[in-house]
DNA sequence: ACGATCAGCGCG
DNA sequence: AAACGTGCTGATCGT
């Protein structure tokens, strides 16, 4: 009897698992903590390999090998040191393929008890969670919010439940897999290196205390204290809502924080009677007025707008945002909520229980629970946030040195003018949307009534039963493939993919009905509700967020003014008219040309790539153009094809695509290509799809071709600029970041594309936030009433006076023209274009702009 | 009823 | 292995 056959007939005997039923199938199932633990460390990893469960113990495999080998490398032995255990004790069960399969959550909720029984026995000083599986069994039962390995690993993190300290590390089966990715393997190697010589005492904090301020008396001379004798306080406010311009808002009470301790005053609350509230209200006010007192918040682009919108004050002395410092610190994604940084920070669970239900808002009006909260919760709350803010704005202080800090200084400018913008606002002519509504409503009814009654939806209906739902993409995908039995040409991760592109290569009446039905639902429900849903008193305020993008540039919110429809000229015209200047003035949008592009050549500083660029250096898409589809150098191509090669190979190759893919694409697009009068265009006397199938023959010749012109393009044009990435992606490999010139750094985990395109992404959009800060001082200072209206990545949007026209060309033309005086690393200026639209008498809006002469 | 996730689609 | 980044909507699924 073999030990694996001895564990396989006891399995489902011995388990004490009934839920699970993973053992069934194990030869070794529900596998035990093993290791002598000489240095108190458990490592917590996935679940056991197929060769593990043969073998009848975790970690005897390749993985576990790896894991040896590396933690040797650290000074620490496995076996000796550490204990081990899988998260999910028993083998996944194979799937269809015969490979191990996913370990559900159930499976890990199941072992749960287990693995938390072993911490409590063991009482670890350090804990390693390797890999996802692990992550989610340690915390999905605390804190929703620690989910992926790309947000957590390389973390240490104090746990208040079991006083240790916890290091979430790449899975190192993962590594086993993707052995290719050098990149992720350094990522690896770094977390558990952080993890195995940090030295780790018991975490102690002592906190300040809170004051709930709910004697009258007693809240006037704490802020009458406060606004005489404070020189530096975090502040937070707990308000009705979070859209400041909607009328019927109140705040509800507002906290302060300094060395000190941390005070809460029920503000614009029933608490008070009126006479009170406007008492304390008046003093809120002057303390947020007086410069001298430094303000310290958790996400100025709330604070800020509300302050000046609700509190009817002006901001003054905001010099720090603990959210923009923490996505500066750690620029992925979902780390800068202050709940967040709490729980990972100083294992700080829960504090918002009571609170949370009543601060949710009510997804229809806009307005949450807050004023029915029992006044101590939240004060209670409220007094928290700030001194939570308090304390992280001093962790911060010793954090943030150097370049990181310049990063921080530079954004903060640039995060005060993003509020300012938003706050401005842009005006709406709601009319125009309503009445557009109507009308694409009847359109799009129409279309649907053709959908409905089409051939194929009662074909649907027999074959399947119930009704064809167009705008199901589940229903979409039956209706192509099963009923009509189309065959699928593209897949998404769970199915058949029924996008656009999928549709339109179908091309019968029902597929281009319903693009067209989509089309109009996207203008109705995302552009023309979305802009009627944040419009109030005519304005609407999109807010302008540098906390968020991990490449370090903005993202627009509530709505997205940053992707308005430009390209499709009915959408344009629809989404855009609507967008108007206010009385006596004119909306104006100026764009860097070619940001990214210039922004690359700071970088690589690749000569013939900045020839290109710069003056009289020849056209770079028109010459692909004439290599891809002429194998010939400079011939002067049509101009529709050379705006195809744009898309088909420049920006794609620059982002990191390569020629299968471009091929795929230019096989596709170029023959669609048509002149001005809607004739194919013309290579060599032939329509440009006749010409592709003579010169390549087929696809695959095509495809042939555009392998070698990559070589050519990276290994032959542009030699310099692929010595750049390269040397980009080893410096990762070697330090774990990428700096940018202005000192902002990428972290985490990034693929060699994420390390090249980031600097140049991020970089050129900071060329843009050092213009509009630069641009909003001299206007200031020339006691110009212009205004910054809103921003999208590599341009502003602004509302001119008539009679300021000229000014702002003016000063845009300087600002723009000596950027690379100031950024000495700019090899050449940043091009500037300008347009503007008619004034608001004239009729002008957003959807008619016309360049203006430099 | 509500959150999470996916697909789809708009922009630079 | 094979295109970077973002936000919003509606459908769907699970609690």
């Amino acid at each position: 009897v073999t030990m694996s056959s001895f564990f396989k007939k006891n399995a489902v005997s011995k388990s004490n698992c009934p839920r699970c039923g993973l053992g069934s199938h194990c030869s070794a199932p529900r596998m035990k903590v093993a290791g002598k633990g000489g240095q108190r460390i458990l490592v917590i990893g996935d679940s056991p390999s197929a060769l593990d469960d043969d073998k009848g113990a975790f970690y005897r495999d390749s993985t576990g090998r790896r894991l040896k080998q590396e933690l040797r490398h650290l000074g620490i032995s496995l076996r000796d040191d550490c204990w081990y255990v899988p998260a999910v004790r028993c083998r996944p069960a194979l799937n269809s393929k015969g490979e191990a399969g996913e370990v559900s959550t159930a499976h890990i909720t199941n072992c749960r008890p287990y693995i938390q029984g072993i911490i409590k026995e063991l009482r670890p000083e350090k804990i390693l969670l390797l890999g996802e599986t692990a992550l989610h069994s340690y915390y999905d039962d605390r804190n929703k919010q620690c989910t992926s390995m790309f947000k957590m690993a390389g973390m240490q993190i104090w746990d208040s439940t079991y006083n240790t300290w916890v290091f979430p590390i790449w899975s190192t089966a993962l590594i086993e897999k993707k052995k290719h990715d050098t990149l992720l393997f350094s990522e690896y190697k770094r977390c558990l290196k952080r993890a195995i010589h940090t030295e780790v005492q018991p975490f102690e904090k002592k906190w300040n205390p809170t004051y709930k301020l709910r004697n009258f008396k007693k809240a006037i001379k704490a802020l009458t204290n406060c606004l005489r004798n404070d020189t530096l306080i975090a502040i937070d406010y707990e308000t009705t809502g979070l859209d400041m311009y909607k009328a019927g808002h109140s705040t509800a009470s507002f906290a302060w924080a300094n060395d000190e301790g941390s005070w809460a005053v029920p503000v614009q609350h029933p608490y008070w009677n009126p006479k009170q509230q406007e008492e304390i209200y008046a003093l809120v006010q002057k303390i947020l007025k007086k410069r001298k007192i430094k303000k310290i918040v958790q996400g100025i682009n709330f604070e800020y707008p509300w302050t000046k919108q609700q509190m009817k004050a002006e901001p003054r002395g905001f010099i720090w945002d603990t959210q923009l410092a923490t996505h500066i610190i750690d620029n992925r994604t979902g780390v800068t909520g202050l709940k967040f940084q709490c729980f990972v920070r100083w294992g700080i669970e829960d504090y918002d229980k009571i609170s949370g239900k009543y601060i949710k808002s009510n997804s229809k009006t806009g307005f949450n629970d807050m004023l029915k909260m029992p006044v101590d919760a939240l004060l209670e709350y409220n007094a928290l946030d700030s001194l939570y803010t308090y304390e992280l704005y001093k962790e911060q202080q010793e954090q943030l040195v150097g370049t990181e800090l310049d990063a921080y200084h530079f954004m903060h400018n640039g995060a005060i003018v993003m509020c300012e913008m938003s706050f401005n606002g842009i005006r709406i002519k709601e009319s125009f949307y309503l009445k557009q509504k109507k009308l694409l409503e009847q359109e799009r009814d129409d279309l649907i009534d053709l959908i409905n009654t089409s051939d194929e939806a009662t074909q649907y209906t027999r074959q399947r039963g119930g009704n064809f739902d167009y705008n199901s993409p589940k229903d979409l995908q039956i209706m192509l493939f099963k009923v009509l039995k189309l065959k699928s040409r593209k897949e998404t991760k769970t199915g058949h993919s029924v996008d656009a592109e999928v549709l339109q290569k179908i091309d019968i009446e029902l597929t281009r009905n319903i693009i067209a039905v989509r089309k109009l639902n996207k203008m109705i429900g995302t552009y023309v509700d979305g802009f009627l849903k944040h419009t109030h008193d005519g304005m609407m305020h999109p807010s302008f967020s540098l906390a968020r993008a991990r490449s370090f540039r903005s993202s627009s919110q509530s709505p997205n003014f940053q992707n308005v429809p430009k390209r499709d000229p009915k959408a344009k015209r629809i989404t855009r008219s609507g967008m108007v200047p206010r009385d006596g003035r004119v909306l104006g949008e100026m764009d860097f040309s070619g940001a990214e592009i210039s922004t690359s050549c700071y970088y690589h500083k690749d000569p013939t790539f900045i020839k290109y660029q710069t003056e009289g250096g020849g056209d770079m898409h028109n010459d692909a153009c004439s290599h891809i589809l002429l194998n010939e150098k400079d011939t002067k191509m049509p101009k529709p094809l050379r705006q195809c090669t744009k898309g088909v190979w420049t920006f794609s190759q620059f982002y990191g695509s390569y020629y299968v893919s471009c091929a795929k694409q230019g096989w596709e697009e170029y023959p669609l290509c048509v002149e001005k009068d809607g004739s194919p265009c013309q290579v060599k006397g032939m329509d440009i799809g006749d010409w592709m199938k003579q010169k390549y023959g087929s696809y695959k010749g095509f495809e042939n071709h555009l392998k070698k012109f990559q070589s050519i393009f990276w290994d032959e044009w542009f030699t310099v600029y692929t010595e750049w990435k390269d040397k980009v992606c080893r410096d990762y490999e070697r330090d774990g970041f990428v700096e940018t010139f202005l000192g902002f750094k990428f972290k985490g985990y990034m693929d060699s594309k994420q390390c090249t395109n980031y600097p140049i992404q991020g970089t050129s959009f900071h060329l843009l936030v050092y213009t509009a800060v630069q641009f909003l001082k001299e206007c200031r200072k020339q006691g110009l009433e212009t205004l910054i209206v809103g921003q999208v990545h590599d341009s502003l949007i602004l509302d001119i006076p008539l009679e300021e026209i000229d000014d702002v060309k003016r000063i845009l033309s300087t600002i723009v023209g000596n950027l690379h005086e100031v950024f000495k690393w700019m090899d050449f200026p940043m091009g500037l274009d300008l347009e503007i639209s008619k004034s608001y008498e004239q009729g002008g809006s957003f959807a008619s702009m016309e360049p203006l002469e430099l």
